[in-house]
DNA sequence: CCCTGGCCGCTTTTT
DNA sequence: GCGGCCAGGG
């Protein structure tokens, strides 16, 4: 072959890979092509990092580093030769196999990838576009949270660290079940030190890959620090017992067992050629350590990631990671997306005044070639009700537009601040979603029934024994169990084995029947699924039959009726589970309820409005976003009003917000907030102040709402004159076209054909429309558009 | 053992 | 303003 002949083959396979990529703008096909080595993508919001990750992957399974290495072997035929120019050419007749196969240069095999995000659904997303991309053979990446992927590791070896595959994995609750258990059993006061501190605390030591025993060192003499290192060497001692690991452990756990077991560390070596790690910025020290492990052999590392977008520092993430990634691997190649695919050109103007205030950052400047695009509007409402019922008015005034409401998402600061929108949505009739508050799997009667579950699998649980030994109530206090695990612990076993034999203690004579019965019946469940291991809902039913559990509720409650549905909703959970999965079994089970959250059950498609935190809404987007409470004390939060750190983390927080929106921003103030039952006056936070003013429209709480207001006060009267005479109305401004305003009247009855028959209290013009304040006889007051309602008079 | 009334306290939280 | 938690009486 002459050198010739090999040129044109190389500059060849080029341009057909080109081609193969021609969707992806410059900066993309190189992070897609640049496949051996380590490699730091600097992916700002919207950039298309997902699509690049997904490219990237089906890159090196098709191609593996056709486009950057020289070799190509074997050597090209003519006919061979041929066919690819054909194939350049866009021939469709070419037999796309056999060309890709020329093509490709030391291919990898989908198992050979590992993909690691933060969310489940983040890893959901990119297992359905591999699978849409690759077929079954995308099925083959491992593609995971680190928890999941850690978990995963751990139930193969469990043996090598001293659990068994049984293991159980406690949430935030069980562990402060526990750590409550140890603070007593160690008379360490909560007011002393609060559990939540506490764990904090170990939570920062597990980061650190501290051990209690190493923790304890570094306490010293402080008093304070050695309590905590004797709550964390029982609290730890007792997740051993009882076969449990929280979530730090799940990391924990793996880097030791990594680190511990060198077949086991050269086994995932070898087998991961590649690794990719999302949201880079996220990750915390012993991720980083998890991750540089795995990666340890082939050295492929790439990790995409967002100095900007780093919000999760308060839970250990550091930045640091990004700039250790770079001196870790001096040879690392590093790719800055900047062009952005989801919002206006304003919009991302904003963000970027807004972030340039922070002083640590790596910087970068977000463009798009998607146009101007409408301004920012603020808006200055007199109070938090105001502000709610005017992101209502937005919403129905867009409704009847023809927007549709799952267009719209409200993101705030605090979980707290939902409540006054919730309710004015309620009184509107707009469909909505709450993502956080309640989720389904922190509600007390599936919990329950998690612990039921948790127990059946794995009876050293002591925490989820506990929980539910008196739930439904047999009589079994809290004296007998604290009893009856004090004899546990001087024996050496667990409190579920002192259970089933507890006539053989004397100190337990008086309730032994009871606890003997509670613990025949969970044995009998035992056995009810070893014998029917692939039918988890048909074990379910039989605890349910078992446990009394729905008879017991009482019939005069008012949420009586939704915990049944609960109940019933987990058993076609059990059920969907079964079908979805080859491998079922309950500890599987159990391990993915563990590791689920809210956002994984986040739907875009379903037709209504979505309410979630920023931190929440990292990753999504939404054409209208409104962000409420921008003040001082509220966003940034009263505690990072003095720390200059923690007020370039709710900056970054401030970006994030701005940046999930496509069409346009809403940012809400009020004037006065009613917060935890006290009403304070905030001012206007310096993030808004920050976005150039020629972006913004501000407009203000109108008149004849401020006639509505009966909270309102003298000086408010005064104050929004003045802000009134400066700025102009832009959203439903009271002098547009009559015509529609001019059908309705107040005192006027009309009907509706779902609210039924009310009085109209007030017509206000917009646009063409008219906005009708309507009490209804039935549901009460409601705001309506009169286009969009079709009332009839009557 | 279990129910009820008063009191505290309260960012964000991918897992 | 509301819920979770503990103490005391039934």
């Amino acid at each position: 072959m002459s050198n010739q002949w090999a040129k044109d083959s190389l500059s060849l396979r080029k341009k057909i890979l080109e081609t193969q990529y021609a969707r992806l703008n410059g900066k993309q096909k190189e992070a897609v092509f640049h496949t051996e080595g380590p490699l730091l993508i600097l992916a700002g919001a919207g950039s298309g990092k997902t699509t690049v990750l997904i490219q990237r992957i089906a890159n090196i399974i098709r191609y593996g580093n056709a486009y950057e290495s020289t070799e190509f072997s074997p050597e090209l035929s003519e006919t061979e030769y041929e066919l690819l120019t054909r194939y350049a050419a866009g021939d469709e007749g070419v037999d796309r196999r056999a060309a890709d196969a020329l093509l490709s240069c030391r291919p990898a095999k989908a198992w050979q990838i590992l993909a690691i995000t933060f969310t489940n659904k983040a890893a959901g997303e990119l297992k359905d576009r591999l699978y849409a991309m690759l077929g079954d053979e995308g099925n083959d990446v491992w593609a995971s949270t680190f928890h999941a992927a850690c978990a995963r590791m751990l139930r193969r070896d469990a043996d090598r660290i001293g659990y068994t595959s049984h293991f159980t994995v406690y949430d935030t609750d069980d562990s402060r079940r526990l750590m409550k258990d140890c603070q007593k059993a160690l008379n360490i006061e909560e007011r002393f030190l609060p559990v939540k501190a506490i764990l904090g605390e170990i939570s920062r030591a597990k980061d650190s890959g501290l051990s209690p025993k190493e923790y304890a060192k570094t306490a010293g003499s402080d008093f304070r620090l050695s309590k905590i290192a004797e709550a964390y060497e029982m609290y730890q001692r007792r997740l051993r017992e009882g076969n449990a690991m929280d979530f730090d452990d799940l990391l924990l756990n793996a880097v030791n067992l990594l680190e511990s077991s060198p077949e086991t560390l050269d086994y995932y070596q070898n087998r991961f050629r590649y690794v990719l790690v999302d949201e880079y910025q996220d990750t915390n020290r012993i991720q980083c350590r998890f991750i540089k492990l795995l990666a340890g052999k082939w050295k492929n590392l790439c990790v995409v990631g967002d100095d900007d977008q780093s919000i999760y520092k308060f839970r250990g993430a550091t930045i640091e990671n990004i700039l250790y990634f770079e001196r870790e691997y001096p040879d690392a190649h590093v790719i800055r997306l900047e062009q952005n695919y989801r919002s206006t050109q304003n919009i991302l103007d904003a963000a970027n005044g807004v972030i340039a205030n922070n002083s640590e950052r790596k910087g970068k400047t977000l463009w798009t070639g998607n146009g101007e695009g409408e301004k920012l509007s603020i808006y200055t409402a007199d109070n938090e009700q105001n502000e709610a019922s005017y992101i209502v008015d937005v919403l129905i005034e867009q409704a009847a537009k023809g927007r549709s409401y799952s267009d719209f998402a409200v993101l705030y600061r605090m979980n707290a601040q939902s409540n006054t929108i919730e309710k004015n949505l309620v009184k509107s009739g707009i469909p909505y979603r709450i993502i956080g508050g309640h989720r389904f799997y922190e509600r007390k009667e599936i919990r329950d029934m998690i612990a039921y579950l948790s127990v059946i699998n794995n009876p050293g649980d002591e925490v989820r024994l506990r929980r539910i030994i008196n739930e439904p109530k047999r009589a079994i206090g809290d004296r007998t169990v604290n009893l009856a695990s004090e004899i546990s612990e001087g024996l050496g076993i667990s409190l579920f084995e002192v259970l089933t034999h507890a006539d053989e203690y004397e100190r337990l004579q008086r309730s032994s029947q009871k606890l003997m019965g509670f613990a025949a019946m969970i044995t009998e469940l035992m056995e009810f699924n070893a014998a029917h291991e692939e039918s988890l809902h048909e074990l379910y039913e039989h605890l349910l039959e078992k446990t009394q559990y729905i008879p017991s509720l009482d019939p005069h409650s008012d949420d009586t009726q939704t915990r049944i549905e609960n109940i019933h909703e987990l058993a076609s959970n059990l059920l969907r589970f079964e079908t979805e999965h080859d491998e079922v079994s309950l500890s599987a089970f159990l391990e993915e309820v563990s590791l689920m959250t809210d956002i994984d059950n986040y739907n875009a498609a379903a037709e209504s409005v979505v309410l979630m935190t920023m931190h929440a809404a990292k990753g999504l987007e939404f054409p209208y976003v409104f962000l409420p409470g921008f003040e001082e004390g509220i966003f940034p939060g009263f505690s990072a009003l003095m720390n200059p750190t923690e007020i370039e983390e709710e900056r970054r927080l401030a970006y994030v917000g701005i940046t999930r929106a496509k069409e346009k921003v809403y940012i809400l103030h009020a004037d006065s907030r009613m917060l935890y039952g006290s009403t304070n006056r905030n001012r206007l936070s310096r993030f808004a102040q920050e976005i150039p003013e020629e972006l913004t429209e501000k407009s203000r709480t109108r008149q004849w709402e401020k006639l509505d207001s009966s909270l309102r006060r003298p000086e408010d009267a005064k104050l929004s004159r003045a802000a009134t005479t400066q700025s102009a109305y832009t959203i439903g401004a009271g002098q547009a076209n009559p015509s529609a305003a001019s059908l309705y009247f107040p005192g006027e009855r009309v009907s509706h054909k779902s609210f039924g028959e009310g009085e109209i209290l007030k017509v206000t013009a917009m646009g063409n429309d008219a906005l009708l304040e309507i009490a209804f006889d039935t549901v009460g007051t409601k705001k309506l558009m009169s286009n969009f309602a079709r009332l009839k008079k009557i």
